[in-house]
DNA sequence: CGTCTCTTTGAATGGTATCAAACCCGGTGG
DNA sequence: CCACCGGGTTTGATACCATTCAAAGAGACG
């Protein structure tokens, strides 16, 4: 139990794993308990991140991992010629850094959308507990490998889908993720600007605007600036599932 | 030294990575030489693998990881419509397997383009040496970012590129590949059809023809059927960089 | 020498980008 | 309190590129 009386998390004061409401979601529940233990004692907690402020650039050398505690963070990359590719969103639980394993150095940038709280593992800890847990190792290999798989599907999205399919299902995504984390899943706040969605589901502005204006219209939701309302999940569903499905041929071999 | 006095690959017989051709692009040559010798005694040298066969399928329990030594390999996914989403080729020296660390299932599937040859590690052993190796778990940590960093960079090109842009890319990493491998970088057959260059690029076969005569036409390139010759590097490259970027650039549904 | 598949080429359609302007909203200062 | 901003958002008109539909050409193989 911990030595403060005070709640949970809304103080940011515990420190212990064990007591985050965020055990559920976080790796760290996947991990030994003895390896959890050393976690506690390397793990920085830090809050008061505000907006567009940055956790890493591309290219910097990683020097802490760290899981988002609230709030919501963005993540991407730039190109050469200077503009913005957004690769993903994250949300509480979700762990940060993973795109500096291959190198050391991070792949891509990341900055808060909205004032945020992390927990962050500084990298030497961390690789130390690498080499001595081929557990912790197992539970990384799986988290890329996730990450992995959610880029594999974004990959189909952002290729091969007309723009309201991409919205619909990006819509969804996100409704799926708040209701794992036991938040309303059909009246949300979308804590990115409509710049910053269009980039994610490779569209303009213009249509990603022009999209929601029809989902509404149609009565599927309520979007009134960066507060949406799921009206029809249903309608919403089949237009991401079977809207009839632009190119994509069948199988050889 | 091989016992065999045989050249040291076109035979297949070699029976130590140490005197594979493809040891420097082999991630073998990156784990201690204990667990190579290790790896030596679970390895099943394959070949004779032919056009069409498949690796494994989508939803397949892994049985083991595997090295391509020679040919060349298409991974895709099929959607619940069916339909297939072709993710990469591998080339000599790639891994195939990777996609089933994260479920122990096969993510998606791999099919040989032609005639290949393969090094197999039976899943058994090599989780077995993964459990005792940190080393063995970080080179496949690295593999997997690396993995990853590519499907971000398909991502960019999937998305928002234009066509001719598109496939200059896709020309210029083939040809990219191939000369770490020692092969001509510009001139060289295209191992998959006009369908899962489409596909892989997000376009139709079409376009992807009309785009290759054109780069012809223009004298960049050579294209007969499969065989593709690079005439103007430059030009190509120029392409695939500076081409004016839309925005975002999404075709017709 | 047919047949099948893959590839190329042509013409028309259509979705999305683009260009442009209005709108909304929070913040600032008169 | 209101006028005035400036950013983000919405809406409209048009242009363009890739898809689609259609068909001919080229290879592979019996």
């Amino acid at each position: 139990m911990p030595a403060t009386s005070k709640g949970p998390d809304h103080t940011g004061q515990q420190h212990s794993c064990n007591d985050c409401v965020l055990f559920s979601l976080c790796f760290a529940q996947d991990i030994d308990p003895e390896a959890r233990e050393r976690l506690n004692g390397v793990i920085r907690r830090r809050q008061g991140v505000h907006r567009s402020a940055h956790l890493h650039h591309g290219g910097q050398s990683a020097r802490q991992l760290a899981v988002l505690r609230s709030g919501s963070i963005k993540a991407y990359q730039v190109s050469r010629e200077g503009d913005e590719l957004v690769t993903g969103f994250y949300l509480p639980g979700d762990i940060i850094g993973l795109d500096a394993f291959s190198t050391g150095e991070h792949a891509g940038s990341a900055v808060a959308l909205e004032e945020c709280r992390l927990c962050e593992i500084p990298m030497a800890d961390f690789n130390k507990m690498l080499g001595e847990s081929p557990r912790l190792n197992q539970v990384m290999l799986r988290l890329l490998a996730e990450e992995m798989a959610e880029a594999r599907r974004l990959l189909l999205v952002v290729g091969r889908l007309d723009a309201k399919t991409r919205v619909a299902l990006f819509l969804l995504s996100l409704s799926r993720r708040l209701e794992r984390r036991e938040l309303d899943p059909d009246l949300f706040r979308l804590s990115m600007d409509r710049r910053d969605i269009a980039n994610y589901l490779g569209l303009t502005i213009e249509t990603v605007s022009r999209t929601l204006s029809t989902l509404q219209r149609d009565g599927i939701i309520h979007v009134r600036g960066k507060n949406v309302r799921i009206l029809e999940r249903e309608a919403l569903a089949a237009l991401a599932q079977l809207e009839d499905r632009p190119r994509s041929r069948q199988a050889a071999g």
